[in-house]
DNA sequence: CGTATGTTTGAGCGGGCTCAAACGCCGTGG
DNA sequence: CCACGGCGTTTGAGCCCGCTCAAACATACG
C-alpha cells in the first residue's frame, strides 16, 4: 500500500470493498480529489426517480434501497445497496430508480461527469466497476426465481439469509433487520401481511428468535436456507 | 468509418449494435483477431451451467434464452438475448447460467482470457461494455416489479410488447414469436396453461392475432401496453 | 397415416391478497 | 407517572387468481 493514501481513504470502512479498492496511487488520488462526503439520516433520498442523475457514490455504511415507482402505484424495490456497493447509474441522463437510505449511511458522494471523465483517465477504474456491475448483475438475477416463481415462505427465508450474509451479524448469528415488514414486502412483492405471517410462523418453528421489532436471530440457518430452496 | 475494417465486419449484420460498435480501427481488428465466427441450430446450447466459462461472444443474429435451474426442479429464464448483445460473463470461472439458441443463430465467439487482456490493451472497448452492461442491468430490474408483484395477464402483454420492440417486426405489427408457450411460461414465472389461456383471450379481445403457432400480430399495441402497466 | 411434441380447454383446489380490527411499541405532553 | 395518540405489527375471515391434474386437440415430421 502506497505511503501517500489520503487519510480519508486510510481510515475509509469501506475501503477493500468499493470502487477504490485495489486502485492504485494516482488513481485513488484522483478518485479522492472529485469525491466528498456526506451523510444520509434513515428515511432520507438519494435521488429520486426522474431526476437527472447528476452524482454517483460509494456506500460506506449503512444499508439503502433502490425503488421503483409502477403505474398502478405499487412500489417495488429491485435492489439493496450495503457497504462498499456502487451507488447510482453511470450513462444514464435521468434516473429511473429512487434511492433512499433505510438505516444511518455514509457515502462518498461524486459528480458523474466528474467520474466518467476519471473512467477515461484511469481504465484500471474502469475494469472495476464492470466487474462490480457484473457481479451486481448476477446478483439480480439470482433473485429473479425467487420472485418470479417460489412461494412466500421460501422468499422470506431467502431474503433473511441474504441479509444476515452481507450485513454486520454478531458472532451468535444475532443481527438488526434493515428493513421493516413493509419494506421486506416491497422487496419480496408480497402483502405485509403475507411476511409478518411467515416472520411468526419461523419464530414459532424456532428457526429464528425475534427482540423487538427489527433485532433477529437465525437459530436454524441450515433449515431456513432448505426453505429459501 | 476505416477503410481497413475486417471484411467479415463490414458485412455483419450486428455491426453498430454490438460491442464493437463505435470501436475504432485497432481496437475492432483486435477483437476481429481473436473472434471467430459459429452458428447455432434452434435448441443448441452455448454453455451450460457449472461449465469452465471460456468463452464470451456477441450475438449477431437470431435470439437465447438464459436460464437458469432451480433447486425444486423448476426451470426460469433470466435473460432474452437479441442481435447485438453481449453473451456469458467475464470475470466469472464457472458460468451460473445455461445459454441456449431459441431460433439459428449467429455469433461472433472470443475465447474469454483473449478478450480480458484485450480490455486491457483497449480501454474504449472496456467502457462499451460497461455501457451494455449497465443497460442490461437496468433491463433486467425492469422486469423485476413485473415478475414480482404483476398478475398473468399483465406479465404476457409486457412480454409480448418486449419481444415486438426487440425482434424483427414487419410493417403491420406481425413477427415470429421467438419463444414456444414453454418458453414464454419459464420466462414470466407462470404455467404453461396460464400463459396460454391469456394469449387466446387477447386474441378474443382482438387485442392480438395469431396465425399458426409462432406468428403474431398486434392490433391494439396501446392497450396491450395498458394492461401491461 | 401414425407418432411425438406442443397447444388448448376444463374442473377443482389452495396460497396469497384484500379488507378489517386488535395489539404492541414508543414519543409526546399533561 | 400515566394518558394519549400515531405508527408499525399481528391476527382473523373470505375471496380470487393462478396452479395442478387431466384430457382433448393441433401441428410437425417420420
Amino acid at each position: 500500500m502506497p505511503s501517500d493514501l489520503p487519510p480519508r481513504c486510510a481510515a475509509c470502512a469501506a475501503r477493500g470493498m468499493a470502487l477504490c479498492d485495489g486502485l492504485g496511487g494516482a488513481a485513488l488520488a484522483a478518485l479522492h480529489d472529485i469525491g466528498r462526503r456526506r451523510r444520509l439520516s434513515a428515511g432520507q433520498a438519494f435521488g429520486w426517480s426522474g431526476d437527472p442523475a447528476s452524482h454517483c457514490a460509494n456506500l460506506v455504511s449503512g444499508v439503502l434501497k433502490v425503488s421503483r415507482l409502477e403505474a398502478d402505484g405499487g412500489v417495488q424495490i429491485v435492489g439493496l445497496l450495503y457497504p462498499g456497493d456502487f451507488v447510482g447509474a453511470l450513462f444514464a441522463e435521468r434516473s429511473v430508480d429512487t434511492i433512499a437510505a433505510l438505516s444511518d449511511a455514509d457515502l462518498c458522494v461524486y459528480p458523474r461527469p466528474a467520474l466518467e471523465a476519471l473512467l477515461v483517465r484511469h481504465p484500471a477504474a474502469g475494469r472495476l466497476l464492470l466487474r462490480r456491475t457484473m457481479a451486481t448483475l448476477a446478483e439480480v438475477r439470482r433473485w429473479m426465481p425467487m420472485l418470479a416463481r417460489a412461494r412466500a415462505e421460501a422468499r422470506v427465508a431467502a431474503l433473511l439469509l441474504d441479509m444476515a450474509r452481507r450485513g454486520e451479524v454478531a458472532g451468535d448469528a444475532t443481527f438488526r433487520l434493515p428493513l421493516s415488514r413493509a419494506a421486506m414486502a416491497e422487496a419480496l412483492g408480497l402483502a405485509v401481511e403475507t411476511v409478518s405471517r411467515h416472520m411468526t410462523a419461523f419464530q414459532q418453528g424456532e428457526l429464528i428468535a425475534l427482540s423487538g421489532l427489527r433485532g433477529v436471530r437465525l437459530l436454524d440457518p441450515v433449515r431456513l436456507a432448505e426453505i429459501a430452496g
